[in-house]
DNA sequence: ACTAGTACATAGTAACGTTAAGTACCGAAT
DNA sequence: ATTCGGTACTTAACGTTACTATGTACTAGT
């Protein structure tokens, strides 16, 4: 099931992270953190940290560098008005899509 | 909205094929029709053909060819014992995935 | 002949998530 | 003093997916 949970997670696991910034502004660390919380514990930290520079060139977050005690200095990611409005796309196609599928399901 | 859509589909669409063979063998042309019906109206032909070679190269379904009055002979996929047990992984994948972005959503 | 509808095929492309390896900073244990 | 584990970020190479664009081919109607 793996396989197939990758290959799912394609164009959803972004909305994901957005909607985990909707919440808060988080860094890196803290959101494979959170995506474990949530029942994700397969998602490697690279997967996010390659993500966060998508997202960052898509302009859907802001960006502010804040020291930690704990180790290297922190990269705080923040959802911007662009990002919100991104995300409220991504819950009109999400919504379509689970209507369709579950639809789809009951035959 | 299109373009989150094509993202979307990814993983999902091999799904969703599946799902509308398993109410009966179908052939190509028919079943870009059929997802027309289910309110996939933007998905391309090519999409769908292209698809359909990759489920046959998995194993997934079992190919028939039948002569047709109208145009070309048609190739028709039956889902077979291999697609069905694919497709109930399918199924839970996205019930997990499903469960994990509606709890998300609620926030 | 021409058109429209039916039916299938495929090379090239962009986007995504994964893998694997790396850098760097800190505190505590050995 | 050094090793180890936890924190924190980066990136190149890769496999898979859906899309685009274009092509072939068969039939019936005009």
């Amino acid at each position: 099931m793996a396989k197939l949970m990758t290959e799912m997670l394609k164009g959803t696991l972004e909305g994901i992270v957005l909607a985990i910034l909707t919440e808060k502004p988080a860094y890196g660390y803290e959101i494979t953190a959170r995506l474990r919380d949530e029942g994700f514990t397969e998602i490697a930290e690279g997967t996010i940290y390659a993500l966060l520079v998508r997202i960052e060139q898509k302009g859907l977050v802001d960006i502010e560098k804040r020291p930690s005690e704990k180790g290297p200095p922190r990269k705080v990611f923040t959802l911007n008005a662009s990002g919100h409005t991104y995300l409220e796309e991504f819950w009109t196609a999400w919504t379509f899509l689970s209507g369709r599928l579950n639809h789809l399901r009951n035959d």
